[in-house]
RNA sequence: GCACGGGUGGCAGAGCGGUCAAUUGCAUGAGACUGUAGAUCUCACGCCUUCGGGCUACGGGGGUUCGAAUCCCUCCCCGUGCA
């Protein structure tokens, strides 16, 4: 099921190729963010022009776009039009980006300590208003219908009826303002979670991978990643609370990564600006996800080799060059920075769309160079190239 | 020529005696974005500043007033209507 095809000679980097249902995804691999089972800003047809192997969908947002309506659901596949693998996150990030972070105004990594301002927000924010209560057995959100349970058998069973070929153990993904002592209570609560989703799952098509928690306390995701580990899931990621800095996060894969079996994919959740794909690729990271090349897209930054730039910038006002002359997608095919700067200022739909299919083009890109290298032994090298980039 | 209506910061356009260096939008500049609450958000945007404040400003000039972008006179422009 997965393969390890070569290894770095000098760091864990690894290629592999991990088989499923809708095909073979080589690995280092970029997994595009699809949420609500559509790449935000493109055309069914668009995905295709990018280098992109496979999708990343999400449970929450699915249950509540589809409700009652995912007991005869056609499957993600037939519903994106794309005949590639798919991965569902199990809902256990909304656990997080709906209840703690909203709440507290914090991210799951850096720039985390909230200012006075986002704290006064957090203390007037009464608990009516919070979205997320975590209990024993799964997670209440309150939703525009009212109360809804997710727990570990449910988003299961939702994954089941989404049809994605691989699919995420339900978690508590906490927060780097959870002290010690809470965290520890949600990876035991976690833990039991991802139990009953191995115990859950009934398909056998699908992969399941488990997820390592334990914040940024050394001795709490040592043990994450022995027990879940050690569980007989398909693959394993590693989410949640990656510490103050990416010095922390970095410190958190280090003490993870060895202790996680290595013939099985390893998936460092919602991770992947340049910088941090090259750092993941040697410590043996083999998947990445993150919103980073479609959402900053859409916000007009678009990637390129040498760093990125903000298309939108009156400086590029009269600049008839392409966009990134060493780039292929079809964006930079046929557009300059000119043309594409004035489709963003004039609200054109299309701007978001052909800023999206560049930057996915070019992270996907990137992802095959790196393959490459670690085939070639020259993943140091192209690291060097990357190392001092405007990130 | 007469009669109205106008002339406000890069632009559009509020304000119509004090709380106005002047609402707002656009443009511009800086920043953010990491398992998508986000094709979004934050900040700056006359000049100077020891960041307390100071200076020059609402077409030009003059006046009334303790105080004018706001009221009056006059000149210059623009629009519309009538000659």
């Amino acid at each position: 099921m997965f393969k390890i095809t070569s290894k770095d000679s000098s760091s864990r980097a690894r290629t592999g190729i991990l088989k499923t249902p809708h095909g073979e995804i080589k690995t280092p691999a970029y997994i595009i963010v699809g949420t609500h089972a559509k790449v935000r800003a493109l055309k069914p047809k668009d995905l295709k022009k990018t280098k992109t192997q496979v999708v990343i969908a999400n449970t929450y947002h699915l249950w509540q776009t589809l409700g009652d309506k995912l007991n005869d659901f056609e499957g993600l596949h037939k519903k994106m039009d794309w005949n590639g693998p798919i991965i569902t996150d199990s809902g256990g990030f909304q656990v997080f980006s709906l209840g703690f972070a909203r709440e507290h105004r914090v991210g799951k990594i850096a720039n985390i300590f909230p200012d006075e301002e986002e704290q006064e927000h957090a203390a007037n924010l009464s608990p009516e208003k919070n979205l997320v209560h975590i209990e024993k057995n799964g997670v209440r959100f309150k939703t525009e219908k009212g109360e809804e349970f997710l727990g570990p058998k449910e988003s299961i069973k939702i994954q089941e009826q989404l049809g994605a070929d691989i699919i995420l153990a339900f978690d508590e993904c906490t927060s780097p303002l959870n002290n010690y002592k809470y965290t520890k209570e949600a990876l035991k609560r976690t833990h039991a979670w991802e139990k009953k989703c191995l115990k859950a799952k009934a398909r056998k098509d699908q992969l399941l991978f488990g997820i390592v928690q334990g914040g940024e306390y050394q001795d709490l995701r040592k043990e994450s990643a022995k027990y879940i580990g050690g569980l007989p899931f398909d693959g394993l990621a590693i989410g949640g609370s990656l510490g103050k800095s990416k010095k922390d996060m970095w410190q958190v894969v280090n003490w993870t990564i060895p202790l996680l079996p290595e013939e099985k994919p390893r998936h460092l959740l919602g991770i992947g600006q340049i910088k941090d794909l090259f750092d993941g690729v040697e410590r043996g990271i083999d998947m990445f996800d993150c919103v980073i090349p479609t959402r900053e897209a859409r916000h007009g930054r678009l990637w390129t080799a040498r760093g990125h730039f903000d298309i939108i910038k009156g400086k590029f006002t009269n600049n008839s060059s392409p966009l990134d002359k060493t780039c292929d997608c079809e964006t930079c095919k046929t557009l300059t920075k000119k043309e594409l700067r004035e489709r963003f200022k004039s609200k054109d739909k299309d701007a978001a769309r052909l800023a999206t299919i560049h930057n996915i083009f070019f992270f996907n890109n990137l992802m095959e160079q790196i393959r490459d290298s670690i085939q070639n032994n020259t993943f140091d090298k192209l690291k060097q190239k990357f190392l001092n980039l405007k990130s």
